[in-house]
DNA sequence: GTTTTGTTGTGGGG
DNA sequence: CCCCACAACAAAAC
């Protein structure tokens, strides 16, 4: 086989990072040969409407995030077009990867470029691709790309264990690397692509996901050039402030904000103006570089005397997100219970009856599904309204499994990110990460805390919207004179609460309580095993590439994360990339930002 | 073994 | 706005 020359073609295959800017792929594509096939495949797996959904949408994504995904592709096809190239559409028939292989073989490929990524189902669906092309003498770089970043790195300079708090991780990561800036003004053609159909970029119209014509759009536009766009009127200025001020001090106002950003301080009922960045969806795709990101928010730091710092500052939220991407990346069954060395195992209830009202934002607490409906609607909440509904579903009121709260955030929110969304759920239950239980959201007076007017809870559930104030986060309580003047009848036009807040979390205390104390008795009972020592270490052996971790991690047939990879890629191959928040990014997926009502954010439970 | 630390609780007081 | 009591946890740091 001959190694990859400049006569010959290369690739560049999208799946997440789907930007011009910082793309290292794409950066190593265009040098490595005089043609250049872009390349994005649309997974039918992932797109195929599921009418038995509990909203529209696919089996794994809602219509939300689906529109944000065709629109993020749309945009990098107009800017590479820009450039002289062009994305190439595929469709799966079914599989991904046999997609790929197949167009590297037929387009005679020399050379395949395409950003790394750490989660299950796309190391395996990549090492399928992956071992092809070496098999076909196809030259891969797998740069990474995602996350400031290398999991790998991190958790071979930890000795081979990802690092299990915030601050080992910070003492460790050092300075992210710089991004890939470099202009150029145009891409190498793309070459000649056979007989293969190139599907223009569909609407989400057109995927058949039923009559969504009714469906309230999400204030979020997908793709690279607005990503930004909102990147730099969160970092500058061009706020809908005022034209009278002079531009400096609008720059100086705005600055303020990003050098104050403190996390926890953000006020989840604003939703006219998120308190964070919400960015996290950008972040989520690729569409933001994260190192691009970080390096814009050190450029302001630099102009103002004082700034807030890790945790809580904004680039403190961009190494959560690296955070749990490295834990998850080195933490078998990260996305379960059993079987995750790092999660505390309790024995969560079984009722269907309950879950329903959560996910459906029918709990009869006005904050709680008003949450739950904003996230049907928008994809997108705040991150501190994520804490309040995936702690009453879990180990506040219901105590239901978070991984049932996990699946309906991972389709619904537009910035779902594997990494994060898992993080979040295992930190909020207090499976992992955190553990003061006895810390519970109220459902009734924290959202009150922010917005005693209850404005967004007036905004979500319309039927409340005349409700008075003194009664509208605890509507059961209203006189009946006062329900039927408003025209909302409690238990008729709005449900009465399914669970008693005052009993159901003095409840959840004291099971959690119990199954702490189980698993003292699990984990400890000779003292022999400490959770170090059960959890994965990679060996420093290990080349320092991602790759040959990855290819590590594929080894281990017998080990139960390779169960999991298999298991979750025969189920959904997802997108043909994957999903933050930060700042969570995201949980957040769980993911976002701060302080006064302005720009949108970065996610968690998301960036 | 003991002390400190941990992004993000509530309710009361000032 | 801050501070405290409440009741209380695991893991890291010492």
């Amino acid at each position: 086989m001959e190694a990859a020359t400049a006569a010959t073609a290369a690739m560049v295959w999208f799946r997440k990072g789907l930007r011009v800017h910082d793309n290292p792929a794409l950066d190593a594509g265009r040098r490595a040969s005089a043609r250049l096939y872009p390349v994005f495949v649309l997974d039918p797996r992932y797109l195929r409407p599921d009418p038995a959904a509990a909203s529209p949408g696919s089996a794994r994504a809602g219509v939300a995030r689906v529109r944000f995904l065709l629109e993020s592709l749309a945009d990098l096809d107009a800017r590479l077009r820009r450039l002289g190239s062009r994305l190439l559409l595929l469709r799966a028939r079914d599989d991904v990867a046999d997609t790929v292989c197949a167009a590297l073989k037929d387009w005679n490929i020399g050379k395949l470029c395409f950003e790394s990524d750490t989660e299950p189902y796309a190391l395996a669906r990549d090492k399928k691709v992956t071992d092809f092309a070496m098999a076909s003498g196809i030259e891969v770089f797998t740069p990474v790309s995602h996350t400031l970043f290398d999991p790998a790195e991190i958790i071979k300079k930890n000795g081979g264990r990802p690092p299990l708090t915030y601050q080992s991780f910070v003492s460790i990561a050092g300075e992210p690397p710089e991004p890939v800036m470099e202009e150029y003004s145009e891409l190498p053609r793309v070459g000649d692509t056979g007989e293969y159909e190139l599907l223009p970029v569909p609407t989400v119209d057109e995927l058949g996901y039923g009559d969504i014509s009714q469906e309230e759009i999400p204030p979020f536009r997908g793709g690279e050039t607005e990503a930004l766009r909102r990147m730099k009127e969160s970092l500058q200025n061009k706020v809908d402030v005022s034209a009278f001020l002079e531009l400096h001090i609008l720059n100086h106002i705005h600055q303020e904000w990003v050098a104050k950003f403190e996390k926890p301080k953000g006020d989840p009922s604003a939703f006219l103006k998120p308190a964070t960045t919400a960015l996290s969806p950008y972040l989520k795709f690729g569409c933001l570089s994260s190192r691009h990101f970080y390096q814009c928010i050190q450029v302001v730091y630099r102009s103002v005397k004082n700034h807030t710092k890790p945790p809580v500052s904004l680039t403190g939220q961009l190494l959560w997100r690296d955070f749990f991407y490295t834990v998850s990346y080195g933490t078998p069954n990260f996305d379960r219970m059993k079987g995750n060395k790092i999660c505390k195992q309790i024995p969560w209830s079984e009722s269907e009856e309950l879950f329903v009202a959560w996910r459906d934002g029918q709990t009869g607490y006005p904050w709680i599904d008003a949450i739950m409906i904003q996230l049907r609607k928008w994809g997108w909440m705040h991150h501190l309204a994520r804490h309040s509904v995936a702690c009453f579903l879990t180990r506040g009121d219901m105590f239901i499994h978070w991984e049932k709260g996990r699946d309906v955030f991972e389709r619904l929110l537009i910035d779902s990110d594997w990494a994060i969304n898992n993080g979040n759920w295992l930190w909020l239950s207090c499976s992992s990460f955190f553990y003061q239980y006895h810390r519970i959201y109220s459902p009734i007076t924290f959202g009150k805390k922010y917005d005693p007017n209850g404005n967004y809870i007036r905004h979500f559930i319309p039927v409340l919207k005349d409700m008075p104030k003194e009664y509208i986060y605890e509507p059961w309580t209203a006189p009946l004179s006062i329900q039927k003047k408003v025209k909302c009848i409690i238990g008729k036009d709005y449900p009465k609460p399914v669970v008693d807040h005052e009993t159901a979390s003095k409840d959840c205390r004291k099971r959690m309580g119990e199954a702490y104390a189980l698993s003292h008795l699990d984990a400890n009972p000779t003292k022999g095993k400490t959770s170090n020592s059960l959890r994965r270490k990679i060996s420093p052996g290990d080349k320092a590439t991602s790759d040959a971790s990855n290819a590590k991690l594929l080894k281990c047939s017998q080990d139960e994360s390779y169960q999991n990879m298999a298991y979750r890629t025969n189920k959904t191959d997802i997108f043909c990339f994957c999903p933050q928040d930060c700042t969570t990014a995201s949980v957040n997926s769980f993911d976002a930002v701060a302080e006064q009502s302005r720009a949108p954010e970065a996610a968690l439970f998301t960036t």
